[in-house]
DNA sequence: GTCTATAATGGGATAGAC
DNA sequence: GTCTATCCCATTATAGAC
């Protein structure tokens, strides 16, 4: 049942997104600063001053180029989400390609979750901050007061996820694909994290940082949550 | 596979744990307004004056009863700490009753979260609250600055049901036992927090807060998940 | 235990020079 | 774009009357 992939091109990337012509150095520095502060401390956990004291810029330079603290929220996280969400695409469509259903089911559900991996692991800090701060956005209440700009960002490959899901066993229920991938997705949000929870359960033994180890097993695991509510359709 | 069980016996509780006589009214006020101020903006997010205009008192009597921030924060998560804990022992019992192997792996599973479950649909917007802060909570990176209290008064209960499908499956191995209930647990992180993901995924068709309707979906998933793994020890 | 008043700090944001 | 200096506000925490 367990696939067999080459080491998945999602990195190095083509070509940096940004212009290094025009983008000031400071700019990014503020972000990389705002990146790694965010996900240690939180939203409101975390203040301009230690931002602009970690990027080694003076405060009012943060003001100049975000406006206020939510724009530099905003910024930090759709700076890496098109390049994100578009490996999350291209995996996808080379998992569709897999004959048989079940390979396909498994190549799918590892296809959401493996580039994401891959950037985290062999992306640079840079990456591996960013991938644990979505993990924090998707644990939070979708109504919450301030930003919430991952929705725009990833809606839409959310949802083709579940498209190739369902054109894959079409006779699965819409409330057992919609619960299964959910699962999925909660499962996922806390593992992204790295939260060392299993760390502290194991003295050590299993780190929640160690992704590579955990990726086959995590699809392993949720095909066969899947694959049971395919049986149980059948029947 | 799937084993129905009666609407366990969790609420109402025989008593509360809080000695009406001695504990002031405004106290448990507190602790009411805070649980709800937290679990809606997080620790950073709430200020004590939010939380003592909510529960009616001046800010000042906050800090007479319970210090500062944190021992408010600490004081609302220890205060339904040992019923919560203990609900889950006592399913736990029960659960292991159960004959067969593959039976009682799923009843210890519905153990886990039914419990929990329960209180959060059934015990009132208090435990609703509380159950949803847990959430969060376990979604924190453990070497977070302030206060953690939670290893201390669940950690002793994860492990048990850890134990216990290891008597179940001795042949799973160490490896596929732990990353197995990591997922678990990482799934129910997410969706004690009730999110809301879901409901925006299927425009409301399905509900992050229907834990009762989740539930049978979860354990199911989650069994076979489990069950992939025993069998894959098997051969 | 409960309250009013206030101290002391740290926060986000801006003005204006360079 | 970048900087120094500063304003104004919200926050936590405490002092001390009742």
């Amino acid at each position: 049942m367990t696939i067999k992939t080459s080491k998945a091109p999602y990195l190095p990337e083509p070509a940096p997104k940004i212009d290094r012509r025009k983008a000031p150095k400071k700019k990014q520095a503020i972000l990389d600063a705002a990146e790694a502060t965010f996900v240690q401390r939180g939203y409101y956990g975390s203040s301009l001053r230690d931002v602009a004291l970690a990027a080694g810029v003076p405060q009012a330079l943060v003001s100049y180029h975000f406006g206020n603290k939510e724009g530099l929220f905003r910024a930090v996280v759709e700076r890496r989400a098109p390049a994100n969400a578009a490996g999350m695409r291209q995996s996808l469509q080379e998992a569709v390609k897999v004959r048989s259903r079940a390979a396909r089911l498994e190549a799918v559900l590892r296809a959401f979750i493996a580039p994401v991996v891959e950037r985290s692991m062999r992306g640079g800090q840079g990456w591996k901050n960013y991938i644990r701060l979505l993990g924090h956005i998707a644990n939070l209440p979708q109504q919450e007061a301030f930003v919430m700009p991952v929705p725009e960002n990833y809606e839409a490959v959310v949802l083709s996820f579940i498209e190739a899901i369902r054109s894959i066993y079409p006779e699965l229920s819409e409330a057992d694909l919609q619960w299964s991938f959910y699962f999925y997705q909660a499962a996922i949000a806390h593992i992204l994290i790295e939260s060392g929870v299993i760390d502290r359960q194991t003295n050590g033994a299993f780190k929640s940082s160690d992704l590579d180890k955990l990726l086959p097993k995590l699809v392993s695991f949720f095909t066969a949550g899947f694959q049971s509510f395919v049986k149980a359709a059948g029947r």
